[in-house]
Parts: structure tokens; C-alpha cells; sequence
DNA sequence: CGTTCAGTTGACTAAGGTCAATTCCCGTGG
DNA sequence: CCACGGGAATTGACCTTAGTCAACTGAACG
């Protein structure tokens, strides 16, 4: 059952069958139905879940108003990432957008883990760096590209997004206005005809 | 005079005085005049600099244009993050901004000073959090501020930033043009004396 | 003293935000 | 199975704000 899970290890780290077992010992599956929470803000984020299956909002809330900070999909890790290695209370909250099965590892079997196996520390580091680097690709997208590239960006690393997120959660996450968003997907459909 | 880096490291992980005086063997010091590259795209980026005293642009290059995607004061590290761990060319460089002392470690020697001492390895996986936690700061900040806000923030953080760093260059990093700052500080005073 | 470049200001343009009305789609309940 | 209700998406009108281009000012530097 956790095969995918095990396949995404092994590209992070190289690792024995013997060392991917572990992963049954630790990690447990769970699974959300649409609109379901992992998250909610105010909580402790004492977990790392690995999307199986499924698509997850990140957002958090400002002036009574919802964030969208990102958006992920299957073979992917999600948590509050700060939270999680401060054991802060998160202002993040995580959402799911369709029926989703996880995988999740608590942060105390994550240290067990660390124990058992030495290389898993390593794969600890890498994810560090994972979300440093999705970080970093967010927010030098936000300072480079117009809303219209984010859009086309978007569509192109993720063609089936519009079937499986709401076009309010897109444009939420790209940082316009759903009203925009719908004029700029005009825009282009108009552009290509002409 | 390695006091700084010293102090710095001690915060972040406990360590004896005689861990900390391995830090005396493996970096060296550096000094930058303004307007100098400590890196530019294109190379890879084998080293992190920890800034002493001084202030160091980061930014990378679109379309022909500069893009600021951060800056950086005293009592901070500046690497390309990416390019320092995958051995990749980077694609960002990192300018001084003023008369700028630094201490440096290269790739080679942090690895020497993780087998020297564990406790370092700690500091390499902490290092990557805060690269992850500012960059998820910088992100949140495009997604939910405004350019005013963010500018407001800016000052906030760092009230002698004015006194520091050009103008366009804040712009740049705020993502508009020198003009709409120009106009928003101006904004500004004008509603505090109404 | 003149050159250069940063910063400001003005006029105009372009693009997104907001509000409201309308249409479309989907799920629910009768 | 159909009709209805409600949220999502679109469209239009108007507003606000940032971008752009150009002119001007002022300070720093040689």
C-alpha cells in the first residue's frame, strides 16, 4: 500500500528494501473526504503527510479573508513545515479538494525513525531543502511574472488543475481576483483564435 | 574576530568554546567593496558567506532585467541555496551593497567540519529551515500584501534600510518601480499629516 | 563646473479590483 | 426523473493603482 510513498523515497534517498520497510512500521495511512481539514490553523502541526492520492489547499487566513499559498497533488509532502520543526502553533491551514489518501508520519515516529535509521536524517535535510526550494520558486514567480505568466505557468506544469481545483482557489493562489483570473483565461483563448 | 559568527552559531546550536574555535579553522574572512560580486549566475555557488558587517543584494536576471529577490544584513548567511547543494550553476547573483566584511566556508570545508564535529550537521539542517522559513515569509508577504504593506513591513523590519540600500533597489525587491515607491512613500507622509 | 545618476513629479496607459447582474452547473430533495 | 436552489463562473461598468515615458531637480563625483 505504501509502494508510491516507497518509490518517492528511494528518488530522495538511496535506500534498501529492507530500509523502506521501516516505513510501514512508521508511517500510517489516512484518508479525507473533499473539503476535509489536515490542518487548521492555531494547532500544532505534529506531522508530515505524503499524498498518495489527491489534491490539498494550503491557505491561510488574513483579515478574515483566505490565503491560498499553494497547492499540491499526488507524490507530494505536505505540513506546516515551521510549526512542525519549531512545534509553534501554525497560522496554516490544509485542505483537501477531492477524496485524498495520505500517508502521515508523526513527528515523534520521524525522530524514531532518525534512530533507526541513520539515512533518514539525510531525507529529513533534503525535505528541509525541498520546501526551501518550492519556497523560493513561489515567491520569485510572485516577483518576476505578471498574473497572466504565473496563469500560463500554472497551466503548463499542472494541464489538469482547472478539472481538479475550483478556478476561485486558482485565482486565490495566483493572486488576482476569481474575476480576474476569468478575464485573463479569456484574454488567451481570444489571442490564440486571432 | 570571529566573535560574530561565533555568537550567531551558539544561538542556533549549543556548542562548546572549544566546537566554536573549529569555526576559526575552517572559515576565512573576506572583504567586499560596494558595487563587488560575491557570485554571479551562471557559477556554482560553493560557498556560504556569513555577512559581519555590510549588506548584500541578491538578485537574478530576466528578460534583461534585474530582479531583487532579497537583501541581507548583518548577522546573516547569503549562499545560493540551490546551486550550494546540488552543485548546480546558480542562477541568482550576490552584490554588495556597501563596504562588506564577511566570513566564508566553502563546500570542502563544511563537509571536513561536519566529520570534525556532528553537532555541525544540526547547523547544516537548521540553515536550510531558515532558508525555508524566509523564503515562505517573502512568499506570503507577495500573495497577501499589498505593495504598500509590504514597504510598511520593510521599514518596520529594517528602519534604516533608506539609509542603506538605493532606493530602486527597495523598489525592485518590494516588486514595483522606483516611481510607484516614490509615490507610496509620498502617500504616506501625506496621510500622517492629515 | 559640468556630467551623471538617483529620485521626484506629471501625464497618460494598462491592468487588476470591486460591485452587481446574469448565466451556468451541479447536487439535492421532492 | 425533474425542478429548484445555491454556489461558481462570467460579463459589464466603473474605480483604483501601478507601469511607462518624459521632464525636471538635486546631490555626488570627478
Amino acid at each position: 500500500m505504501l509502494d508510491k510513498l516507497k518509490v518517492y523515497c528511494k528518488l530522495i534517498v538511496p535506500l534498501t528494501d529492507n530500509e523502506l520497510k521501516l516505513l510501514d512500521k512508521y508511517f500510517e495511512p489516512a484518508s479525507f473526504d473533499k473539503k476535509d481539514y489536515l490542518l487548521t490553523d492555531g494547532n500544532v502541526c505534529n506531522f508530515i503527510a505524503f499524498i498518495s492520492q489527491g489534491a490539498i489547499r494550503h491557505f491561510h487566513v488574513k483579515n478574515g479573508v483566505e490565503k491560498t499559498c499553494d497547492l499540491s497533488f499526488d507524490n507530494s509532502s505536505v505540513t506546516d513545515f515551521q510549526s512542525f520543526t519549531l512545534g509553534t502553533p501554525c497560522i496554516m491551514n490544509l485542505q483537501a479538494l477531492e477524496t485524498t489518501t495520505v500517508f502521515v508520519i508523526t513527528k515523534k515516529n520521524l525522530t524514531e525513525l532518525y534512530k533507526e535509521c541513520g539515512k533518514y536524517e539525510t531525507f529529513g535535510r533534503l525535505m528541509a531543502e525541498q520546501v526551501a526550494q518550492r519556497a523560493t520558486e513561489i515567491a520569485m514567480s510572485f516577483s518576476s511574472d505578471k498574473p497572466e505568466e504565473r496563469y500560463l505557468k500554472l497551466i503548463k506544469s499542472h494541464p489538469d488543475i482547472f478539472q481538479r481545483v475550483q478556478q476561485k482557489y486558482i485565482a486565490n493562489f495566483l493572486g488576482i481576483s476569481p474575476e480576474s483570473l476569468s478575464r485573463i483565461r479569456n484574454r488567451i483563448v481570444t489571442k490564440r483564435k486571432s
